[in-house]
RNA sequence: GUGUCCAUAGUUCAGUUUGGUUAGAACGCCAGGUUGUGGCCCUGGAGGUCGUGGGUUCAAGUCCCACUGGACACCCCA
């Protein structure tokens, strides 16, 4: 029986996490540029959270979550998504009695039972801040600008930011009902699915993918046309906030989010060199997400970003991560004298954080010197019973080849970095 | 959930069309190329139950079926 890793689920192998590495600390640090702060929340929540906080009727909840009873009894559920979880937290530690606006970010795994293909995972990674009590649309450009700057900063191109407003529940029922009118014109001529969403969910008609659809629908009414006057406002003063940052996006009426909660913003970014599965970053407000789950009405707006789709990009547009880590120094034993020696120098030379890698499996000093090479090493350090007698040890620079010889006592002294010493370093 | 293509050493792939002796290559890995020294080069070596299970056949990596897994698209979404 050999065990593999399970159906849409990956390993990040050594040779590779760095890149997550990388990554995951750009965007901590653009985080905190914007003064978000993290939250953890656990993997697993109670499902009825995810059902009434992201909606019964969604696929999401309907047909992808990884739900399972505990042994007490207690149905539970994988998160496939963070911002329920988010909200619960929220509500339950009463983080809006301590300040007006609660600004979090996370980076978590979420899990959803699809079948895979580019850019869609069963476990995959997520990053997304939420901006808690805010309803001002400064609060929305806020969260896009955001989202925008994360991948500004790590160099990604080609991306595209499309905005539309989906309404509230004053505006939208209304809207809902021409869009119906409109379709019904065509409704024969549309394809099965579209069909069949016409009385559940007619917006998702519009961003079908269906090319009769699409072309069936070029002159449908949208979303954004029939706004209630306090939507637009909202929508009109988001977008010139975002042009006053100097924020390039279009308005795309088709926009529709997948899940119920959202209100008035609803934003993509899209990236041209992913496959079908196109969307960075999925986000908008959502005023009545809090209320659903059991608090008070809220206003709320948030970001959700696959961190896999990210590298994706980011691999395919060959922007280099920097590279994995690797050991400045390699000490090498010439012979069986200078074996246990070496390895205790280079504990002396790790306790003054230089990285220092030495062989273990007791091999020639030929192979050795092909692994230190092997690790891109810059310095190789030889030992041997002759350099030992002496008090000596070999330095040989492996660009040019270059060797010299100085003290055992100057070793630390000579690699570490200038105006380091043990004194600043206290985390001992 | 549906569809298309795919599945051979650690990796990338030949070999499958026209079934037939010990399944190959490259890269990687290991060890050597005389005295204590990497990269290049040379020599040698290890490593595969040909995804799994059935079937056809004297004979199957090669043909047929099922299953599993993968890639991509639909659906949906980050």
């Amino acid at each position: 029986m050999k065990f593999k890793s399970i159906k849409g689920t990956k390993d990040v192998l050594p040779d590779e996490s760095y890149r997550w590495q990388f990554v995951e600390q750009k965007i901590r640090s653009v985080m905190h540029t914007f003064s978000y702060h993290e939250i953890r929340t656990p993997v697993f929540e109670e499902t009825a959270l995810f059902a009434r906080g992201i909606g019964e009727l969604t696929d999401i909840v309907g047909k992808e979550m990884y739900t399972f009873q505990d042994r007490g009894g207690t149905m539970l559920t994988l998160k496939p998504e963070m911002t329920a979880a988010v909200m619960r937290s929220y509500l339950q530690h009463n983080l809006g009695e301590q300040k007006p606006l609660v600004k979090v970010y996370y980076i978590a795994p979420m899990f959803r039972q699809e079948k895979p293909q580019a850019g869609r995972l069963r476990q995959f990674h997520q990053f997304g801040a939420e901006a808690i009590g805010g309803s001002s649309p400064f609060v929305d450009a806020e969260i896009i600008a955001l989202s925008a700057e994360v991948y500004r900063v790590l160099g990604v191109k080609n991306f595209q930011i499309k905005i539309n407003s989906v309404g509230c529940i004053n505006c939208r029922p209304q809207y809902k009902e021409i869009l119906k009118k409109h379709l019904q014109n065509v409704f024969k001529e549309l394809s099965e699915e579209s069909k069949q969403r016409l009385e559940q969910n007619p917006l998702r008609i519009l961003d079908s993918k269906d090319e009769n659809d699409q072309k069936l629908t070029t002159d449908a009414p949208l979303m954004k046309d029939h706004l209630c006057k306090e939507c637009s406002e909202h929508f009109i003063e988001l977008q010139s906030i975002l042009r006053s940052l100097n924020i390039e996006f279009e308005i795309d009426g088709r926009i529709v989010r997948g899940l119920d909660y959202y209100t008035k913003t609803a934003y993509e970014i899209i990236s041209k060199d992913l496959g079908a599965q196109d969307a960075l970053v999925g986000g908008g407000r959502y005023d009545l997400l809090l209320k659903e789950i059991g608090g008070k009405q809220t206003p709320s707006v948030g970001f959700a970003a696959g961190i896999e789709r990210l590298l994706l990009t980011m691999e395919k547009q060959q922007i280099f991560t920097g590279e994995n880590i690797k050991p400045k120094v390699f000490i090498v034993s010439a012979d069986e004298e200078g074996r246990g020696y070496a390895v205790e120098q280079a504990m002396i030379l790790r306790r003054n954080n230089i990285p220092c890698e030495v062989d273990l499996l007791g091999r020639s000093l030929k192979s050795q010197m092909r692994e230190a090479d092997r690790q891109k090493v810059e310095f190789v350090i030889i030992i041997g019973g002759n350099e030992l007698q002496k008090g000596l040890v070999i330095i040989k620079n492996m660009k040019n080849g270059i060797q010299t010889s100085i003290g055992v006592k100057d070793l630390v002294s000579h690699f570490q970095e200038p105006g380091e010493n043990i004194e600043t370093r206290e985390n001992r």
